[in-house]
DNA sequence: TATACATTATATGCAATTACATAATGAGTG
DNA sequence: CACTCATTATGTAATTGCATATAATGTATA
């Protein structure tokens, strides 16, 4: 792990944040206009926007246009990987702590 | 996972830093006293004790005394199953991003 | 006991970063 | 132009990272 410890701990960093980690996770499920992100997570839209410039600027997810809309999608494979750890160590198997 | 979005992105918030990323990775594998994780890690003292601190308030590690030295463990099963799901990701199967 | 030393923790200060709100700007369409 | 959808700019309070300095705790020994 030793060399990889900046780069891993850089990604935790980018998802350690409730909103951002909400947005990995819903785009785990497939596509999502800003719109639609902006519903399912009630969050203020200029907020939005910023956390997902972070998120695309971190590589972890890209977009494609579609006339006004914008939609997001998953790029990093390994952060969708994260993400599926995290459901399955922290909302499957029951033992707490 | 909407419910767990705080608690989860508090916990990758206490593990998104090489120095603490490390260290968890280090205790993964036994209980260290500080000064062999001084070693381990070439960290100067004061710094170390303070993350040891940030881990310790997290509830992630526990210590015992021997002594004049401290020694530290994991408590949080769920922080070394997510270290070892980061080792699978990163660390073992190839494909990048 | 007093002293010296080893080991670890805490205090303090400050530069850098983060979170997020309000306001303004872009870009596309009718 | 007017409207919609989204991004960027700007300011600021709060947090983080980390260095230097100081303290606390335990042991050994004169």
């Amino acid at each position: 792990m030793e060399p990889r410890a900046g780069e891993v701990a850089s990604l935790l960093k980018t998802l350690a944040h409730p909103t951002r980690l909400m947005l990995v996770c819903t785009l785990v499920e497939g596509e999502y206009s800003v719109g639609r992100l902006e519903e399912a997570l009630d969050i203020h839209q200029p907020n939005l926007s910023q956390q997902l410039t972070i998120l695309r600027d971190a590589k972890i997810v890209e977009t494609r246009r579609e006339g006004k809309q914008i939609f997001y999608r998953l790029t990093a494979k390994r952060a969708a990987k994260v993400v599926s750890a995290l459901y399955s160590i922290f909302c499957s198997d029951g033992e707490p702590s």
